[in-house]
RNA sequence: GCCUUGGUGGUGGAAUUGGUAGACACGCAGGACUUAAAAUCCUGUAAGCAGAAAUGCUUGUGCGGGUUCAAGUCCCGCCCGAGGUACCA
């Protein structure tokens, strides 16, 4: 029989389906493994080449280790909620869930052809009300809750009213928005509206006021990807920052946790580098200066309080509430027009811009708190608004961004350490011994960081303090499609709904715009009030009776339904509980998360803190989510182009462009086979082409070709239907683990598909006569033969285990060419093979093991015994005897011989004695049985 | 700008983590089989120089330095690409 993989895929994928083969339950009796991929967006231009890369990675290892005996969880989902359906919506008008709704359709199609072992049964749509409930349940828990540091953990919110009425804010240590202080009796004393404002202070969600980009003309917050140039990307609006009141969750709060915890995670160094950047802790001190004229005064936060007398000058952020205030009277136009040109810059901007120095005087002056100098403030877009207090203390002489301030705008710079030369830049070491610095002067820096502190403290003017970068994420969107709020008002106050009316559902709307006064699309919901007597939505139009309040309008970010996604599809069907005690019981937390690195910021951190979250509410059995995380890298289109010559209908080869004068256009890399144009299918392609001309080289139309991002516009989308069609879904397998190191990103590019296609004949080959029957002996394998097989399975197995697949790769090839020339065509090489096989080409491996009648698929690879010395010594090998790096001579040696004869040879050798010229070797350098270098 | 990451033949990549650079595959060239094509198989293939050939020599892992008997791998300084940069997912 012919290796017919359509009918054979078809075959196997139709069995697995209806045996359910793949559907796993909680079974005791043995261990345990979860596998997740990070669930895909289900986009318009359906699933392409570059999402089954971490798919297939992942289904490998779920194989491999049901092989070893393992239960494995391997489930599958959607992250259906989202931005591009929305915007889909507004051009067409058609629902996004409708439009989602088929996406999903496409895309399990696709995912179905490619032999994926999911349980489809535990298969989740974060768009679902089933699903989204217990994304609301969590808020409602989140809003009901406050973070304690001295418990290190999230504490009900109950428990901090009875505080705030026994004891006040006394002694607390708890996180807060901005810090507060009463009395118990100022407590009691206070309106039910003043406690609601206060609790918001600490509340783990909660309502703050936030700076986001807003754009009048389309009245939207947009985000940052969405702005260019201060311009909205659709239509090419003015796009302002604006200080709007929306959710935030208290992620900072977790900040020590999330950064301590990673030591306990098998993540790769460079991803917990970049969480452990962004969480960016840093320890210093805040400081209060008292400001000239004033009562009240500035806090900051310095790493750097030992060059406190170094300050010249302070910067405010141009956003920050001491802004106002500090702007006297004669500067004030001039500050206000500073902060409409900063308005104009989101954050990515200005940081971006470190070349062009701005800024502007406010007129007042703060006070030094040792020399009680004058310290003019300045406003400056270098000061983020969103890190610290918003102000800094600036000390040029020994920061760099303070330093070009101070030269731009000519204030003074005051070098503190002794011999540092501060005339062409700052000095930034913290090392040296400080000068003009008062009581730190002769100490050491890291000294003079202690003592000032100290100072600091005795003085009451500040304390030490750590710092995080990380800040409370915005939770806000002012969208339609994504999670509603359980949340309704009384007036300014937010409440929840109770969780046993959960889930709120998403109304539907007219259109999805925002409303005419600049409110989010669901304002424009005619039933989307909350009756409070009744528990459930009624008519907008009702909400002057004071039972039924106005919900909350904007919806949750993409996010939001990621983030503890893992533990919902342990017990999918559950109505109880996000998951049942005894489903988490058994399957912990993911063991292996399979992912793009573009994660490592967003989702990875709002997961990481949402299961800390659960986990200190007793949901979550782990305080982490994720055990071991891998990153796949992304695959980039490669476009292809042809060469028009201008004005004309005529299409130049790519090697003879430059002798024309042409326009490159894109062309569709359907029709491009390994950079050959297929003439007559570029002519149907589009009509203005249906009669064009070619200037061939070689008889043949070679285009040109450039790596881009995957994109419709690019005509570089590679869908891998057309693939699994040509070639079938085991050659796509095998070929995208075939292309390179898993992690890499790489352009995807058929040219060596053939290859892993001819591979897979190969094998399938070694198992038939010439005949094409299936054709395999019980004969004893020969030594030669065995030692292919057992190097194969040894490689094979550490390559998986190292997610080093294309190797994996190369060793099964050159294990079928060795098998190819030894006619090996044993049961006993070629059944054990198959079974090595299985994980990669699953479709195939079921074929075999059906023609051998090789029921019992459940062996477990490691029981076949590894590669065994004796094979070895059957030949000889050669290598050369280096003394000193340069080559004297070559020896002739048996393979499998140990390193320790071959040393004591060596040195027996009297061509050894010559070279080594009576003195003993320093070093002898062996790999593998061979002496590569003598250091004498 | 900042953080992370990558740069090796015509192409994708390998290299036991400091030890014979280019495994494996694509492509290309030549050959076998075939009326022919497809399929399959065999041989060659980093570059340059020398040689009839076996082979030998030189150069060579983005650029410039350095450490080492030995550097693709480690250190210092650059250049270029990719991802992230808090409302894309």
């Amino acid at each position: 029989m012919e290796y017919n993989f359509l009918q054979i895929e078809k075959k196997w994928q139709k069995y697995w389906a209806d045996n359910k083969v793949y559907r796993v339950k909680v079974d005791h009796s043995k261990p345990k493994y979860y596998i997740l991929d990070m669930f895909p967006y289900p986009s318009g231009a359906g699933l392409h080449v570059g999402h089954p890369l971490g798919y297939i990675a992942s289904d490998i290892n779920s194989r491999y280790k049901r092989l070893q005996g393992f239960n494995v969880l391997h489930p599958m989902g959607y992250d259906a909620f989202g931005l591009p359906a929305e915007q889909y919506a507004l051009q067409t008008g058609q629902h996004p869930a409708i439009t989602t709704d088929i996406n999903i359709k496409r895309y399990r199609e696709q995912l179905d052809k490619l032999g994926f072992s999911y349980d489809w049964n535990r298969e989740i749509r974060t768009c679902d009300p089933e699903y989204y409930k217990w994304t609301q349940w969590a808020f409602i828990k989140m809003f009901n809750s406050y973070y304690c540091y001295d418990a290190q953990q999230a504490r009900p919110i109950e428990e901090l009213i009875s505080v705030f009425e026994q004891q006040g804010t006394k002694d607390l240590n708890i996180a807060s928005t901005e810090e507060l202080s009463f009395t118990a009796e100022e407590w009691n004393a206070k309106s039910e509206k003043d406690k609601q404002e206060i609790l918001l202070n600490y509340r783990i969600a909660y309502l703050a006021e936030t700076v986001v980009n807003w754009c009048p003309a389309l009245g939207t917050v947009l985000a940052n990807d969405e702005v260019i140039n201060g311009l909205s990307e659709r239509g090419g609006h003015p796009v302002e920052q604006r200080k709007m009141r929306q959710w935030s969750l208290r992620i900072s709060a977790y900040a020590q946790r999330l950064l301590a915890d990673l030591d306990a995670i098998e993540w790769t160094d460079s991803l917990k580098e970049i969480q452990r950047n962004w969480i960016g802790r840093s320890e210093g001190a805040k400081m209060f200066f008292s400001l000239k004229g004033r009562d009240d005064k500035l806090e900051i936060f310095t790493t750097r309080p030992d060059t406190v007398f170094g300050v010249t000058f302070m910067v405010l952020s141009p956003e920050s509430h001491w802004t106002e205030q500090l702007t006297t009277s004669a500067q004030k136009a001039k500050v206000d027009r500073y902060i409409d040109h900063a308005k104009k810059r989101n954050e990515r901007e200005r940081m971006a811009d470190t070349k062009n120095v701005t800024g502007v005087f406010t007129g007042s002056y703060a006070v030094h708190p040792f020399t009680s100098e004058d310290i003019p403030i300045w406003i400056s877009e270098y000061v983020l608004a969103g890190y610290g207090t918003g102000a800094i203390m600036a000390v040029p002489g020994h920061d760099s961004r303070d330093y070009l301030f101070a030269k731009h705008f000519d204030l003074p710079i005051i070098p503190l350490i002794e011999g540092c030369d501060t005339t062409h830049e700052s000095f930034e070491a913290k090392e040296g011994k400080m000068i003009n610095s008062g009581f730190l002067n002769g100490l050491d820096v890291k000294d003079a960081i202690k003592k000032a502190i100290d100072e600091v403290e005795n003085r009451g003017i500040g304390e030490r303090k750590v710092n995080y970068r990380l800040r409370d994420a915005i939770f806000s969107r002012q969208r339609y499609w994504g999670e509603p709020f359980p949340v309704y008002y009384k007036g300014e106050i937010p409440y929840v709904i109770d969780e046993n009316y959960l889930p709120l559902t998403l109304p539907d709307v007219d259109k999805f715009l925002p409303t005419k006064n600049g409110e989010p699309p669901l304002g424009r919901a005619t039933k989307w009030a909350w009756d409070t007597v009744n528990n459930e939505v009624v008519e907008t139009s009702k909400i002057d009776n004071n039972t039924i309040f106005p919900l909350e309008l904007s919806t949750m970010p993409g996010f939001a339904g990621s983030s503890a996604y893992y533990l919902r599809y342990m017990d999918t069907k559950n109505n109880e509980a996000l998951v049942s005690k005894e489903a988490n019981g058994y399957w912990h937390n993911v063991d292996l998360y399979i992912g793009g690195t573009e994660h490592a910021t967003g989702h990875l951190v709002y997961s990481r803190f949402w299961n800390k979250f659960l986990f200190d509410i007793n949901v979550s059995i782990e305080p982490e989510p994720f055990k071991k995380l891998v990153n796949q890298g992304m695959i980039q289109g490669r476009s292809n182009f042809v060469y028009r010559i201008n004005g004309t209908n005529t299409f130049v080869s790519h090697g003879l462009k430059d002798s024309y004068q042409t326009t490159a256009l894109h062309v569709d890399v359907n029709i491009v086979y390994n950079d050959v144009l297929n003439r007559d299918l570029f002519r149907k392609w589009r009509p203005e082409f249906a009669d064009a001309e070619f200037v061939l080289e070689d008889g043949e139309y070679i285009c040109g070709w450039a790596v881009e991002k995957m994109s419709k516009s690019m005509f570089n989308v590679v869908n891998p239907d057309d693939i699994v069609v040509t070639y079938g879904a085991d050659t796509l397998r095998i070929y995208e683990m075939f292309l390179g190191p898993l992690e890499l990103s790489k352009p995807w590019d058929t040219k060596g598909i053939d290859g892993v296609h001819r591979f897979l004949r190969k094998f399938w080959r070694l198992f038939h006569n010439r005949e094409n029957q299936v054709y395999i002996v019980d004969d004893k394998a020969t030594a030669a033969e065995l030692k292919v097989l057992h190097k194969t399975i040894k490689k094979v197995q550490e390559d998986i285990e190292n997610f080093s697949f294309n190797t994996a790769v190369s060793a099964f090839m050159i294990c079928v060419n060795k098998l190819t020339d030894l006619k090996c065509n044993k049961r006993e090489i070629l059944e054990p093979l198959t079974i090595l096989l299985s994980p990669f080409a699953p479709h195939i491996a079921e074929e075999l093991w059906d023609m051998l009648g090789y029921k019992n698929q459940s062996i477990i690879i490691q029981s076949f015994p590894q590669l065994n010395k004796a094979y070895l010594v059957e030949n000889s090998f050669e290598y050369p005897v280096s003394f000193n790096g340069k080559t004297r001579f070559k020896k002739e040696f048996q393979l499998g011989i140990d390193n320790s004869e071959i040393e004591k040879a060596i040195l027996a050798d009297p061509n050894t004695q010559k070279h080594m010229d009576g003195k003993s070797p320093k070093k002898i350098i062996i790999v593998q049985g061979k002496i590569i270098n003598i250091v004498v």
